[in-house]
DNA sequence: TTAGTGATATCC
DNA sequence: GATATCACTAAA
């Protein structure tokens, strides 16, 4: 029996919540009761104003809100115009970190994850928890780790941009 | 490598 | 109001 993640997962530090996410299955219900159902094989932690690859670096603004928010809250972020990524707000109130789910284990970038579970901005703002279309579910499977440098920051400078809080699911 | 895409933030 | 930026992808 799947273990659905409740809100004590989230209300951690990022650093121990984004490695923790990896190999558990993201859950999106459909209107018609279909699941679409993927394991998340990448994340990448953004913590706090200081980091300065978050979007909190740059001052609270309406669209960073979300980031000082309660924890378990998906923060949906359209990228380009085109391309939804999906983050997961971690840490208490008022800490503007979160997690960014980059991957499945089957597609290659975070875009084309949203995409494949029909992830849209309509779930911005909502909670991962009590929530019966979308979810995190464990189901005791926990792959391999490995870190590596966060991607597409190069505007963070040089120590936060070679800072490895990108974890990905060793493949084999 | 480069184009394209559109919301957000920042500058008048 | 206008423009510069951007945590990407696809096509070449």
């Amino acid at each position: 029996m799947n273990k659905r993640l409740g809100i004590e997962f989230f209300r951690r530090d990022c650093l121990e919540v984004a490695p923790e996410l990896i190999g558990k299955i993201l859950v999106h219900r459909l209107a018609d009761g279909t699941e679409l159902r993927e394991r998340i094989a990448e994340t990448e932690a953004y913590r706090g104003e200081e980091d300065l690859a978050c979007h909190a670096s740059k001052g609270r603004t309406p669209r960073t809100e979300l980031l000082y928010g309660e924890a378990g809250v998906i923060y949906i972020y359209l990228c380009y115009g085109m391309h939804w990524l999906m983050n997961v707000i971690t840490g208490e109130n008022g800490q503007p970190q979160g997690v960014l789910i980059r991957a499945g284990e089957v597609h290659s970038g975070p875009a084309k994850l949203t995409k494949a579970l029909r992830i849209n901005g309509d779930f911005n703002g909502q909670p991962f928890c009590g929530n019966d279309e979308i979810w995190i579910e464990d189901d005791g499977f926990s792959p391999k780790l490995k870190t590596a440098p966060r991607v597409g920051i190069d505007y963070a400078g040089e120590y936060w941009k070679n800072i490895e809080w990108r974890f990905i699911a060793e493949e084999e």
